[in-house]
DNA sequence: ATGGGTTACTTAATCGATTCACCTCCCATC
DNA sequence: GATGGGAGGTGAATCGATTAAGTAACCCAT
């Protein structure tokens, strides 16, 4: 408590110690406009006091941080924790910080956090958007390099999106629902704050039409918490669904809780399905029916084009992923009732 | 690209706005020093032109930044994540800013990356150290307020403390493999660069022989992708353990996939205990049978610490958390061989 | 009317690094 | 021997906010 100050030496430190202008030492640093032995000598004093140039001075002045921001819409979720620590993986690779918001589901407090990260002078900002069509955008990308992954952000003119075909994903879980006499599925979505989740919710309702089944979208927060009393209220009611479809394998989880907590058997009693397919989908007891679509390929994309924006270098401005059904055991025949 | 300047108003600018000196307005803005109606007039026009305080130059100033930085070994890591999560909760609720550094299992770069987020001005810094022992943590204290998670930093003047006692933990669980005849037991710890995982592989060594078992340690990444190819060979090696110990869940996971590969069933085969228990432990095929520290809680605390260290209002030093065993279905009797 | 004490400001320095505009050598060139 | 030019610097302004120190204006008491 007592030694708080920073004792760290400053660049004005390191002038008078090496008996140069503080411009000199800056230069010699960055090795420009010095003469070679001038750089040495810099170079070795600063070794010799531990100099570390401060990114908070440096950022002032309005160079780069060397730090990325997230958005993410809810650091409980399984999906989302997988794309951070990949992301963070990459980043750490080129020595960048990692800067994380998490807007918890509220909507309204997307494009604030967003700002906030901006006014933090990330270089680049890495955002999961719940609210792709939202024109704050518009001022957020204006702000910094802006990389969105998972919707396509409209109204913005972004660094560069990575878009998961979402309403593909959807529509290929309803099919393999449809297919195996699912009339009843509960999709259990996310709407705090009237967002819709993904697009996803539209393209359900589309293929519900399409299939002709009865598709009831269900508004949840998104994670294991979240989703198991829902999901017990679902099922523990009179016309409980044949199968529930977890727009993320963290909801899908809390349906397993919920089984477990109401003695139905999965898949028999009834179906679950998730979405994201993440690693322990394939563990759990049954392994989990989910939809693919690369987390980590995702991630690291994701990164890489934030760091490239950085660097100003040419980037993909678009990159479609197309997810994939993985089909387990925790899906099957409709029962009859 | 081309509008990527910030348009944000400064202080400087809403001087110019009400007629007033840049002082006024800073202090007009923190209602010291100033008539009401001033302060009224400043807050009117900081409303109209969407003023908002930039943090980096306050930082550069000394004042606080609002944000806190985070520590961890593997952002890869389930119980990490479930940390992180609940610490970022936290935080949003006070509109302060998570900055996150991941060791990722690097013992050295534990100091530099601790020092690194103490110079980009966090009020606060919450550490999961690998390397507790380190000197080096002496320096980081002495820049910020420091709260460490897990074990118990020595040679540093942390904030706070919220220690884990592994050492028990390791305990209750050797004593519940012993106890179901297991002699041969492997511990999937970690150790990159030589750092001993939280005290815990010593605890490991010294219940070995109280117990009279058989203990071998085995470095492993601290992942499901990690522990999956280890968990692999060490089932499929002649002498193969009856049981293994994974200190974390997200290595048990990887030994799961191991066991799936190998058609070995658990816990007739091989018994599989975790550390954490991780809210997907008990959903897993078997339910794993792990150690529960109440994750959540912790997150919080050390959230409840940095926020106090950063008030300067009195706080708990020192919190131990004792873990409890959570004995469920992965582990059983050893087999007969 | 003078002085002491508030109140409500203003001025200027400061945080640490970067950068623009100069400045001064020294050497080569015509 | 003047001119030019580049190499290798220095000085000062700058980024945006905070704060110590200073200064008017005013009230009240003597």
């Amino acid at each position: 408590m007592s030694e708080q100050r920073s004792k760290r030496p400053t660049i004005k430190q390191l002038a008078a110690h090496t008996g140069l202008s503080p411009a000199a030492v800056s230069y010699a640093l960055r090795g420009i406009q010095v003469s070679r032995e001038t750089e040495a000598r810099v170079r070795a004093a600063a070794d010799e006091l531990g100099f570390r140039s401060d990114p908070i001075a440096r950022a002032l002045r309005g160079g780069k941080t060397h730090s990325v921001g997230m958005l993410v819409a809810s650091l409980a979720d399984l999906y989302t924790q997988e794309l951070v620590a990949h992301v963070q993986r990459e980043l750490r690779a080129v020595d960048h910080q990692l800067l994380i918001a998490d807007s918890d589901g509220d909507a309204a407090s997307e494009i604030p956090l967003a700002l906030g990260l901006a006014d933090r002078r990330v270089d680049a900002l890495i955002a999961l958007p719940i609210q792709p069509f939202h024109p704050g955008w518009q001022e957020v990308a204006g702000l910094v390099p802006l990389v969105a992954v998972g919707d396509r952000i409209e109204a913005a003119s972004t660094a560069a999106e990575v878009v998961v075909a979402n309403d593909l994903g959807v529509q290929l879980m309803l099919e393999h629902l449809a297919s195996l006499g699912h009339t009843r599925i509960a999709v259990l979505s996310w709407r705090i704050g009237r967002a819709p989740l993904r697009r996803a919710e539209e393209a359900a309702e589309a293929q519900a039409e399409r299939l002709g089944i009865e598709v009831r979208l269900e508004p949840c927060e998104y994670s294991f918490n979240g989703s198991r009393p829902l999901a017990r209220e679902l099922l523990a009611a009179d016309d409980r669904p044949s199968a529930i479809f977890a727009l993320s394998d963290s909801m899908a989880l809390g349906a397993y809780a919920a089984c477990r907590e109401l003695g139905l058997r999965i898949p028999e009693d009834v179906s679950i399905a998730g979405y994201d397919d993440h690693p322990v989908a394939a563990l759990l007891d049954p392994p989990l029916t989910s939809i693919r679509w690369a987390t980590e390929r995702v991630a690291r994309i994701a990164a890489k084009l934030a760091l490239g924006a950085i660097e100003e270098v040419a980037i993909e401005r678009l990159t479609i992923v197309p997810p994939v059904l993985v089909e387990r055991r925790s899906t099957g025949p409709a029962g009859v009732r």
